[in-house]
DNA sequence: ACGTTAACACTAACGGTTAGTGTTTTGGAA
DNA sequence: TTCCAAAACACTAACCGTTAGTGTTAACGT
């Protein structure tokens, strides 16, 4: 505890990350995914091959940077919520504000690039799965209710699949509702007892056992 | 349409890539599949490298040789149920098979190999993706009532969903009934007018439109 | 019998990734 | 202040999956 998680050496790694992760991005708009090769973003970055490796695990991780935060958000929105707000309901709030964050129009460029490299769609699938497992852990640990195991699981599927869905329909917030009456649907399922599905709020202790 | 299908051109191709896959599968298990190269199998089955490229696209699709089977099952079991057979049921029929052909003992050794190895974890996610999306385009063309595009789109990835999560369970078959309960529900939310979802049988003609 | 097609082979390379090795910078302790 | 251990960084060289380019051979249809 005698550093304050702050010191010059772990700033410095963070810009340099930062500045490998941006130049990445620049050049990959610039000139295309496929066209820019790892040794163009080191040299343009002024850094070694070897360095690069050292911050990114692989090319595609340089694209999507920041998936640590899609991480969080959704974790903590299954754990973080107010004591009286329903779970479900907490979930399509955050993939609503998630979906609409990456179809706004300053990220489209980015979202194209995505779309149109296989390599980097196949990576963002593998990534839904971390994060799948993570919040299945969450719920897991937050849920009110003593659902299985398999139903954690399977919930933390359906919302991610949920945002993966809404992102290619036609009208993503819609649809990010749509698909969300039916995992409510089939939440309501795994609860023991709750006998009407319009109550004014899902909570209320469904007993234990 | 003069050949009948089975010439001795397309047999000797056949057997070509039987003999290849045979190969790689019997070395990747003897050995470690990261353990063995592309030119290994190409050495050991007596073809050039490219000979081994043109019948399969990367070295992970060495593994899942027999994916096209799992595709069409799942189809099949869309299109093609009894007129009277309600989807949902005849989808977790299918599933249960195909789980439990997974599950066998003679089929563990490679399963092992699979969950061992990230790249043919997330070769076999993107397959699964793939198998979603043919799903999904079956739903839509069999379903006899008018459900939207997402809807049968989400249907699909939950049914994929249910095979990945039920072979990771401790008790796959329960699994998959205990998910597809929540399919189930999750389905009915979408037909427009079903009143008790305690029905006899799902189906019997919503209206259109 | 013959031209077309497609499977197959070979060499050489491309591009992402890693190993091995050494140098510099940094934070903390003596 | 001085010195040490750790960690970031650099460089070379390679490994390995994959593809391009170029031929050669064998089978099918006419």
């Amino acid at each position: 505890m005698t550093v304050p998680t702050t010191g010059r050496r772990e700033r410095k790694k963070a810009a340099t990350r930062q500045k490998i992760a941006d130049t990445a991005l620049r050049l990959f708009l610039e000139r295309g995914y496929g066209s820019v090769g790892i040794r163009d973003v080191a040299a343009e970055a002024d850094v070694a091959v070897t360095t690069l490796f050292s911050h990114f695990a692989s090319k595609e991780a340089l694209v999507f940077e920041r998936d640590d935060d899609f991480e969080q958000r959704l974790t903590q929105a299954a754990t973080g919520r107010a004591p009286d707000e329903p779970l479900i309901p907490a979930l399509r709030r955050e993939i609503h504000a998630l979906v609409r964050h990456c179809t706004a129009e300053s990220a489209a460029p980015v979202w194209r690039m995505i779309e149109e490299s296989p390599a980097l769609r196949e990576y963002e699938e593998s990534m839904r799965l971390r994060h799948a497992q993570s919040l299945a852990e969450a719920l897991a640990a937050a849920t009110d209710v003593p659902q299985s195991v398999t139903a954690c699981r399977t919930l933390a599927r359906f919302v991610i699949d949920a945002y993966a869905l809404a992102r290619e329909a036609t009208d993503p917030q819609a649809a990010v509702d749509e698909i969300f009456e039916m995992i409510e649907a089939a939440w309501q399922v795994t609860c023991p007892s709750v006998s009407g599905r319009q109550g004014p709020a899902g909570r209320g202790g469904p007993q234990p056992g």
